[in-house]
DNA sequence: GTATTGATGGACAATCTGCTCAATTGCTAA
DNA sequence: TTAGCAATTGAGCAGATTGTCCATCAATAC
């Protein structure tokens, strides 16, 4: 889907300051409130803004570690079952498919490198991973963002 | 920082159905207004709640691939310049130095594969990038999620 | 016994929301 | 050029929500 500038400015707007309203919104962005709720339901509507709610951060909750995991598993019986079980696990906190032999690619958090083991444990328990092998993820100079972007996409 | 079972439900609440407000929340929970703007600004003063913003799905705007780009870098100068060049290519979504002589981690958007090589043309250019290796995502059974965690994490 | 912290219920004015309407603008196609 | 369509605009309204007070109360710590 294509956005223009005023969507761009918009969700970066919500972005920075996300408690002001459509009102405040239309007022800084010097439009109609009307303009700014049809562009927020437009952009709702094609999926891309996925949701409002609030950005949790595992690490407030004492989950210091995040760590990623590559994992291996048996070809037998497809992907489908393992994610399923690894969804169960509350600590992965993505698992994606990646190229290279049917491997999966999972984030996960852990209190603590102690801990991490138990839920790396959790993993390797799992119904058809074969094996697993993680990468601690030291320091996060650039956390997850999107704003850059949604600006450069901004035509 | 402990959360219990209140707060728990409360992110659960706003994560599921962000759109309604503070007085909502607090029918909802059987708890009054005033508990619960206090506990949404704890939440928000201890960095459990990092942001309300908006969650933008990068396959909306077009950047339909995904992928994970592991690189080496030169030790000489260290791992800061070269994150800040990848903090400007808007396609790094994500950062992260790892385990494993220094090494980094980043997650990438293109919108195609063939721009991920532009994508990645981009990355190996930064100065202090020896080498990258990057496997892409071909599916993602389990999106970025963090309410199994905090569920976990009440008290 | 006495502070301290967090929860509660109530109140107020000010503001915002959802919704509708009619007029205007900008752009496309005939 | 002109007709037509989609988007934008400005305005209005009733109802709900917000921010911000306050006094009270229970549980806990000192």
């Amino acid at each position: 889907m294509m956005i223009d500038q005023l969507d761009a400015r918009l969700i970066a707007l919500l972005e920075e300051e996300p408690r002001i309203g459509v009102l405040e919104c239309s007022r800084r962005l010097n439009a109609a409130r009307g303009t700014i709720q049809a562009r927020l339901d437009r952009l709702a509507a094609k999926g891309v803004i996925t949701g409002h709610g609030p950005q949790i951060d595992p690490a407030a909750l004492g989950f210091d570690v995040t760590a990623f995991v590559t994992l291996q598993i048996r070809q037998v019986s497809g992907h489908v079952p393992v994610a399923d079980r690894l969804a169960l696990v509350p600590e992965v906190l993505e698992v994606h498919t990646i190229t290279g032999g049917g491997d999966m690619l999972c984030r996960v958090v852990a209190r603590s490198n102690a801990d991490l083991q138990r839920v790396i444990d959790l993993i390797v328990d799992v119904e058809g991973v074969v094996r697993t092998s993680s990468v601690i993820a030291l320091d996060t100079p650039v956390p997850y963002r999107t704003l850059p972007l949604v600006k450069a996409a901004g035509t």
